[in-house]
DNA sequence: GATTGACTTGGAGTTAACTCCATATGTTAA
DNA sequence: TTAACATATGGAGTTAACTCCAAGTCAATC
């Protein structure tokens, strides 16, 4: 696949991808005799992990870590499983705050609702 | 209360407090005669409005826009719902996002484990 | 009254995560 | 084979949200 067609398919720009692999947030892509990158299968697999744990605000380094393992081989599973978990806890954690906001957008939502239909705000909070 | 005080009460930093209301993402705090922050109970109010709505990454600008609604007046009551209800949608979006992290990442870690007990690796996806 | 520590302002610096740009080279259609 | 377009690289620029700093003022203590 060309790079073109990967940013359309995972709706990532072009920019982003080759910066992800820069960096090394995804292992180096495949490239032809010309020199442009031809990703494979593994390649769009790396693209959507990434795709998906920076959806969730994981951190790049974090990332970079991860596929730095990886490409160490089987004796870094334990490491790697680590890491999972503890990026795990600290989603679990923004979860939680999230939901506390979301009780509170509600509540005030709810409060301005009942505001429009009285007219009246001085008893909200 | 002083700034130190609040600092310590909602644990951000005296130099994020002062950042909050420069750019207005709270009303103006009162001053003692010698120009010192007093903060009141509203004060505090609008504070812990910010910390709650900052951690689940809404974005500033919103809640500048917020508080310069507020600060109106209730003509602005209708405006100010429509703002929260819209960061409201995009919070939503947002834990749907963490939600499939989340699944990811427990279905990763949980093969992770399981390779630890095998020792092999070969089927992880 | 002097020292010490808290607080003030305006402005500069930092960090994460992109995003853009200039210049050069590969690729494809007429 | 030449125009037109896609892609490459290295490096600079951008944005959001702080965070730090210098130089000065206020407040409490010795």
């Amino acid at each position: 696949m060309t790079i073109t067609e990967v940013s359309k398919k995972y709706d990532i720009s072009q920019d982003t991808l080759r910066y992800y692999e820069r960096i090394g947030l995804i292992p180096a892509v495949n490239r032809t005799k010309g020199g442009m990158r031809d990703y494979t299968e593994e390649s769009c697999g790396w693209i959507e992990l990434a795709k998906c744990m920076r959806s969730a605000g994981i951190p790049i380094e974090a990332l970079i870590e991860y596929c730095a393992l990886a490409q160490q081989g089987d004796a870094t599973i334990t490491t790697r499983k680590e890491l999972l978990v503890e990026e795990r806890t600290k989603l679990l954690e923004k979860m939680e705050d999230m939901k506390k906001t979301l009780d509170k957008l509600n509540y005030k939502i709810d409060i301005y609702e009942k505001a429009e239909v009285s007219g009246v705000l001085s008893w909200k909070k």
